[in-house]
DNA sequence: GAACGCAAAACCCGAATGGGGGTTTTCGCG
DNA sequence: CGCGAAAACCCCCATTCGGGTTTTGCGTTC
């Protein structure tokens, strides 16, 4: 039995067992790769991330304890040369620029095919980046549009939490008529109908969450 | 090398390559089971099961070209004793109903454990049913809630499409009044502030989609 | 320190919303 | 066939929403 001199250290990160075991599956029949480590959350992921040191990072955003978001950050800023594969199963534009701008190299959606994943280990691994196609279209499809400031999102959430502007203007400490402008800033910005329509398309954009 | 006599054969269904790698290689590594099949939207859904009769499917809900629902009525409509798993991200309580009432025997969350999951498949498969405790929450949790009418979704739909009643009105054919009148039950069964709210707690519950 | 830029705040106002009633019509089901 | 429950439609009315416009105030830049 032959060993390998130079194997790719793989981390998974996934809240859902399932799909880390798939992980483990794949990456346990490249000769090329190893999987040194599995995390259910982002706490566990940064813990885990110092403890190993791995080549790649597999992590998924959505998970319970710590955003996968707030993992990246965190990694990044101990180690900022970390090598990040987001592997997740939301596409809103919002969602991957943050994930790209906080240091991920790559972004891939979970019906991405078995090789290109492996593909995209190896790509990411040798300094190269990648998107994949479904990524790559939400941001195209979103590059012009107007960005809501942070005020705005802050709107935006309380918006689709169900208050009323007045609601707002109480728990922000500002004047209804400050969140009246910002309201229909956030129509305009988003290309909203009203109120409803954008607090749903902020959701199908990342811009808030469920 | 011994062969099983008696082994449960299980198609997965899921649009995430991943997650059926995962699943294949649990099923592998159990002497009592084998993997016969798989499937990743709910038409191939269907023809699998035609082709395969399988003992138990693992089936997803959310899929392109053919919802996990939509597939879970057909089979049981072609064969009413297949027995079926709903394995799924997701646990909106009306979500879950619907799957129980269209005949699923269990609804399991994809952050269950190895283990849970694969004992899951043993007890289906010996006719018994079973719902993960999050599941079991969410039902008990709204149990006594009104439940929207037909009539009364639609509405929801399209207000968290961002239509004005008066839209509703002229896209479903029906009087402005009669909307309103729909809209003031719609907020009162879901106890929702206003319409925004309501929209949101239709998503969180499985009423609507996004 | 003048000019600029920009978020906050203010005012107006017509239209939409949602909370109260209510009546008629339809429909499922015993 | 009739009963009861939905659904559909209707009216009133206070409040909220969202569009347009303007003013204030404060920091930045030149």
């Amino acid at each position: 039995m032959s060993v390998e001199p130079y194997q790719i250290r793989v981390l998974a990160v996934d809240d859902h067992p399932i799909v880390r075991q798939g992980i483990a599956s794949l990456v346990g029949i490249q000769t090329d790769m190893v999987l040194v480590g599995e995390a259910s959350n982002g706490r566990d992921a940064v813990q885990q991330f110092r403890n190993l040191m791995p080549d790649v990072t597999l992590l998924d955003l959505r998970m319970p304890e710590m955003t996968g978001l707030d993992a990246l950050i965190a990694i990044r800023k101990d180690i900022p040369n970390a090598r990040i594969i987001v592997l997740t199963t939301y596409a809103g534009d919002m969602q991957i620029l943050r994930a790209l701008k906080a240091g991920a190299q790559a972004y891939l959606l979970k019906n991405t095919l078995h090789t290109d994943l492996m593909q995209t280990i190896r790509a990411v691994h040798a300094g190269r980046k990648a998107l994949s196609p479904e990524a790559t279209y939400e941001i195209a499809e979103h590059a012009t549009d107007d960005v809501l400031s942070p005020a705005e999102v802050l709107v935006l959430r309380l918006i689709a939490a169900g208050n009323a502007n007045k609601d707002i203007a109480d728990s922000l400490s500002i004047a209804e008529e400050t969140v009246k402008s910002r309201v229909k800033s956030i129509l305009s910005k988003l290309g909203a109908n009203d109120r409803t329509h954008a607090a749903m398309i902020g959701l199908k954009r990342g811009i808030i969450e469920l």
